[in-house]
DNA sequence: TTCCATGCAAACACTTTGCACCGTG
DNA sequence: CACGGTGCAAAGTGTTTGCATGGAA
């Protein structure tokens, strides 16, 4: 997206261009899945030191103009990532904390079956997908992340 | 479950059985779908005073146990619900907030098709799908909740 | 020149933790 | 009667908001 692209966009719902905006969206492309803290953090590396605050407000605003979305991928804070052509969803493994992004036409089938069986339309953008990568130890087997303090003490 | 099947399940992994643990349970299990906030609620409807702490500390033994589990249905609290026999998965509409539970196996197919094409094994227990009903309006349609403070003024 | 946007700090919502006392096993 | 569990209060995260100032159009 170009900058002229944002500042229409921005414009053609009554919001304003101005520097930190166009910083947050560049921020939030370069990191592909990150939190307003990360992208605070990546803003900062780039230019002049711009408040949380703004941050949480402009990422609001970006997602309310269908530039960005955001899922929960952790426990903790919830991740962006711009919307581009193709929608995608997200496998995320619970062993290696990887976050794989899938095209959304696959799930095109399961999709159509929810529809059809439930009434009900999955928005497949926000579709998060939580397992292990086979190659990973199955979660609890070994103890990398939380719980399981004293189990069988 | 009984009582004393929760005291095994407790004691087979070093842990005590206490009132408030067998509580937050029966509270769980009640609300089919609540935070911990609204855990502790109920809990304190049908009994004395339990204090907030224990009740995220309750909830994560029985996370760690394989009695309960939660998911991110919002973007607030997480929700926990018991483990049934059954797994099931939850559709969430945004527009009308109502949480639908799908049995898990309506997912199959899907779960195989990512173990096939990506490696990945989905845990179909944690599945978040969000949406809206066919019935409810799109979100964004009228603004019911949050944003579009001023989106075309 | 008009308002929207920002920075700052305080307030909030949710969760975790340290510590002394309580109660299960 | 040992040691895990609880209550309480304080400290942590992550996010939102009120208000005065700054800047885009």
């Amino acid at each position: 997206m170009e900058d002229e692209d944002l500042r229409d966009r921005l414009r053609g719902s009554g919001y304003r261009m101005t520097p930190q905006r166009e910083l947050i969206l560049r921020a939030v492309q370069a990191l592909e899945h990150a939190t307003p803290d990360e992208v605070l953090a990546e803003v900062r590396q780039h230019s002049a030191a711009v408040n949380a605050s703004t941050v949480y407000r402009t990422l609001e605003v970006l997602e309310t103009l269908g530039l960005v979305r955001h899922a929960h991928l952790t426990d903790r804070a919830p991740t962006y990532h711009v919307v581009e052509e193709h929608e995608h969803f997200h496998l995320v493994c619970r062993a290696c904390g990887k976050v794989t992004s899938v095209d959304a036409e696959q799930a095109a089938a399961f999709v159509e079956q929810i529809r059809a069986g439930h009434g009900f339309v999955v928005d497949r953008g926000h579709l998060a997908v939580f397992g292990t990568c086979e190659v990973c130890p199955p979660p609890g087997a070994e103890d990398e992340q939380e719980h399981s303090h004293h189990a069988s003490r």
